[in-house]
RNA sequence: GGAGAUGUCGCAUAGUGGCCUAGUGCGCCGCCCUGCUAAGGCGGUUGGGGUUUGCGCCCCUCGAGGGUUCGAAUCCCUCCAUCUCCGCCA
């Protein structure tokens, strides 16, 4: 949720920052007609009903024909009032759905689409793998030699798109889940394992609901949706609370299975386990002061660099151009780890900075010291996804089609070094 | 899935149609009293919106949303949550 108050002293940012993401800068101008409507209308109702009460107490105090005659009047005034409640509530839920349709005003995002991000610094570089005496093979190729995934029969009780992880797969999945755990954990985070279907105002408080919603899982005949990341219910467990952040930042990290439609991605990544339906992610989430908020969104960049170091793999971080945001971020940092068999870079993890406006919309807040509230801001970021056993597998794939362990996953992998392909 | 009970301003409670502008106790904050501490006294203490230079004033908020009524914490409906019992079941 936008800040209308923000809005209404600054409509030329709010108009800059939905040019910049592609979005319709006329929205604002229909949002402050909206909003004025609301107010005016409020005023309105404010006092109807302020005359209401001070007549029912006469009414209450009157007797005989009297008391007859002020019922009269005031049967009057309550049709009004209850008009100018109608047209209060009508005009507040326009503006309130016109203001949902704002998205988060950007912060120093490149300008652009999808293609126009920034490359900020690249860590490791691509095997040799000619040099090797070798073409690499897609981790498909790998996984199947290793059997550690059975795509065919995740299409058959599934579908497209949905794979099991089998053996030394699954072995490696868990470990990765576990070391991702266990380093936020370390860091200070609050371990949870957070609900996987969520209510739809908890979908829509989070941001999910706006112009992707067609990624989202709906269960219709129990009105739940399917989360697809943990954000959601790490961003709606404090829906509606005030927090105390007097010792620094709330930080949680939640370990779930997710769920995406993947309805706009036909044909891209159709081959394994890059982009399937289900997957599981450790998930950071942190609660924080507005004026920290940037300094927190590059702490949750620095844990992100601490587990890519453990897989050790190739990859580079791009700051995301503003017309590739979700509806929620103000900015968000990909690492994106390089695949082998395809010569290209591919997201392993992301995180967003999405300062004040979930916060807005899910209505959490903290206490200053003048004993008043305001937003706080929440961000969020990857830790490890089951995606990141493709990076693995395909930057440490050796020419006998074994994969190297690397060093950070071996503590969990019961110390093996080396996943040899099954006969 | 069935039956019943409950939901009040941090906590506990009072409140069955108008004097509720939601009382009281605890906790908390400020002040007073006081060698010190305890006890005691006075005032304040849900959150949001509007208005005012300011003091203040106005509206909304009794789990949420509707309805009945001139008037709702109170009556009715729907939803949500909690508890008890029954049924079913990893």
């Amino acid at each position: 949720m936008i800040d209308l108050k923000f809005l209404r002293e600054n409509p030329d940012v709010v108009r800059a920052s939905q040019t910049a993401r592609g979005d319709d800068p006329g929205l604002v101008d229909a949002v402050l007609a909206a909003d004025e409507q609301r107010r005016t209308n409020l005023l309105a109702f404010e006092n109807l009903r302020a005359q209401q009460k001070s007549m029912g107490k006469q009414v209450a105090q009157a007797k005989g024909e009297e008391k007859q005659a002020l019922l009269a009047q005031t049967k009057e005034l309550a049709a009004q009032v209850k008009a100018a409640q109608a047209a209060a509530n009508e005009a507040e839920s326009t503006s309130e759905e016109l203001a949902y349709q704002i998205a988060n005003i950007t912060l120093s995002a490149p300008p652009g689409g999808e293609e126009d991000f920034v490359v900020v610094e690249t860590r490791g570089t691509p095997r040799d793998f000619a040099a090797e005496g070798f073409e690499p093979q897609d981790h498909v190729d790998v996984a199947q030699g290793l059997k550690a995934m059975d795509i065919e029969r995740g299409a058959k009780v599934s579908g497209a798109r949905f794979i099991y992880l089998t053996g030394v797969g699954a072995q490696l999945e868990i470990g990765l889940q576990n070391a991702a755990m266990d380093q936020a954990v370390r860091a200070g985070f609050i371990p949870m394992v957070t609900p996987t279907m969520v209510r739809p105002e908890t979908m829509r408080g989070t941001g999910f609901l706006g112009a992707h919603s067609d990624e989202i899982y709906r269960l219709e005949r129990d009105d739940l949706y399917l989360v697809g990341t943990s954000e959601v219910a790490l961003a709606g467990y404090h829906s509606g609370e005030i927090l105390d952040l007097g010792n620094g930042p709330l930080r949680y990290a939640g370990w779930s299975s997710c769920y995406r439609r993947e309805a706009g991605a036909a044909g891209r990544d159709t081959r394994g386990a890059i982009r399937v339906h289900q997957f599981n992610k450790v998930e950071m989430f942190s609660y924080c002061r507005p004026e920290d908020a940037e300094d927190e969104h590059q702490r949750l960049l620095g844990w992100e660099h601490q587990m890519l170091a453990k897989i050790d793999v190739p990859y580079r971080v791009i700051d995301t151009a503003a017309g590739d945001l979700g509806t929620s971020a103000a900015r968000k940092f990909d690492c994106e780890a390089w695949l082998p068999s395809q010569n290209r870079y591919f997201e392993l993890t992301s995180t967003s900075n999405c300062t004040t406006f979930q916060a807005r919309r899910l209505n959490i807040r903290e206490r200053t010291e003048t004993g008043a509230t305001r937003y706080l801001a929440t961000l969020n970021g990857t830790l490890a996804t089951s995606r990141w056993i493709v990076a693995i597998i395909e930057n440490h794939q050796q020419k006998d089609g074994s994969v190297v362990v690397p060093a950070g996953l071996r503590p969990y992998m019961n110390g093996v070094e080396v996943l040899e392909p099954v006969g």
